[in-house]
DNA sequence: CATGAATGAGAGTTCATTCAT
DNA sequence: GATGAATGAACTCTCATTCAT
């Protein structure tokens, strides 16, 4: 789950400076937890014991930490959506389940879907979110519209951000259900009766 | 709390305090349609021409501020409800027009969604748009349920904040239109075929 | 000396605010002295006995505040010009002694004149030295070509920058004299014998 | 102090640490042209491929560094000295022509002007300057003294310091010629008419 | 010997909020 | 009542220097 470095990215060679990171992976989700993903970097140093400087020489940018911490769980999503179409029984029962994964996420992750607009200062995150997620979202909306189960009229970038809004303080109030709304606008694609 | 204008308040007797109060909610607007309602408090002032103190004394929380700001948009939003209800073909009809309204509303003020969640520290506001909005809300979902155009299992809250969730961020992205999701929200809401 | 406000700048109605300004400024050049002109903002507020807040108010930049410490000596050595030029004896000699005027000054400021280059990120005050002090030095240099007594090809911007740095770290090297070196740059202006 | 590579050092036995020593010299004349003497010490690391480690081994002090990189010019320049003595046609001339020597090696070397005060924290570099050219400059001024054609009363090191400070922040302003400046500064050593 | 990860002091800057006048 | 000066916590980011590997 910690190694975070993307792609052929040389590991180090020093045994302190892999724990570290490790280190400061989980000290950031720990964080994130309870401050949000706008935590202040020095809580987070100091949760993980180590310097400011340490974590800017890893992560630039608090967006890069972000990714970091949470790229295992956008990729399982990405990857969710295939075999979840693969399963069926039907396109939109795929999307069904997959927007529920993706809300799952966002959901479990405090403030991190408030972090996801564009010009949020937050572009590496959000183009990684994009990047992972938006073809996939597209490719069940096809297989959808396709089967004839859905209008073909929504660009799956519109529907990611509109579920990702839904997502946005989702968390600490019991009287809104992001994944029942989010079931809601999925349910409203199907074609009219 | 610190009375927020709300209701029944004496209007002040005094002429310069009015205007003043008038001034300061121009101002505010004028600076919240291109700042968003995240403005710098000295901005407003500036703006207004007269010094932090004073809004301070009106207005001793942003969001008593906001709230003075939006108040007749939201009672005119509040009041729509009903006579859409009495003009529509269906109750579903003018629960997609008043939806509508609130989206155009949200979306038109710059950032005022996003400061819509509880625990933003906007509680004057939230509650301002709850009592309001609320209740209008829940009469529009209760004639559709009635009139077996809609489920009967969703709560007033519930719809108003996934809408207003869907609003953040909505200008400024040519990509996303808050409007078309909300429609696509109140359509899940239609039984399934 | 203290109230270091540009021109018809409207001076303020509190008693404790121009107390504090002037403050300031003593605060300001006493650290100065000490530190040099690149003491950190936090040493100055802190002898001042105010917050940084209250700084960056009054100067928003430091060079603002450079200015303002030094302005009047900065204007007297400019109002020293014409009137050295009237008593002198010679041009050439009102230049000497006013090229002893703006060293002693510069001398006795520590890190004054180190900060007095362009793109040194002071343009304001960069800015102020030359619209001040170029123009006499010009006024200087012309009576002197005109009288026969110096070469007429030099700039009095590249006099005053030469001069200027001949000064950078005159204090604290006994074995280092700018006056001197100043005296010098000024003889050298002479039409060679 | 630290060796700092001066005089009779003994030359490293082993091939590679000479090569490594020559990389890193080449790297930090190349940086040095770029970013000035005072660019990040990471910075000629990551150009001469070493770590920054090995850069404080060979060199404790980045005036040791700088030393290294110049040693050569100055060198050169020291031994122009007495060369051009003899070659006529007088000492003032060749005090001329060396002090231009001097102006070019410093000029074309961004910032190395402003980092030969003694307490920039770069005591190496000063001393280094002064051994080396000190007694040069003062050979040439007692010639030319000697030779009656100029005054006897100046030092070798302050001339040397204020030529050192004329040619601070002469690149990248075209309106100030540090050359010319520093021939006027000799000129004015000539006796008075 | 070389490496480069880690450190952490330190500087700048912003703005909500208070309170003397 | 109105004013706006003052406050100072809070945050980000940089880089010289050390030292484990």
């Amino acid at each position: 789950m910690h190694d975070g470095d993307q792609g052929a990215e040389p590991v180090s060679r020093r045994k302190d400076a892999r724990r570290n990171k490790a280190n400061l992976l989980d000290a950031a989700a720990a964080v994130f937890v309870v401050q949000g993903v706008d935590a202040p970097v020095r809580e987070i140093a100091a949760r993980a014991g180590v310097g400011v400087g340490t974590i800017y020489r890893h992560f630039p940018t608090r967006a890069d930490l972000i990714v970091a911490v949470y790229r295992h769980q956008v990729d399982a999503c990405a990857e969710a959506g295939p075999r979840l179409l693969a399963e069926g029984p039907s396109p939109h029962t795929a999307l069904e389940r997959w927007i529920d994964l993706f809300v799952d996420f966002l959901v479990t992750k405090h403030g991190l879907a408030a972090v996801l607009q564009p010009d949020a200062g937050f572009d590496t995150l959000h183009a990684y979110f994009l990047d992972r997620l938006v073809p996939v979202c597209g490719q069940l909306l096809d297989a959808a519209a396709g089967a004839g189960e859905i209008r073909a009229d929504i660009e799956p970038y519109a529907l990611m951000r509109g579920v990702g809004n839904l997502c946005i303080g989702a968390d600490s109030d019991p009287r809104y259900d992001a994944r029942r709304l989010a079931a809601l606008l999925v349910a409203g694609l199907r074609h009219a009766a």
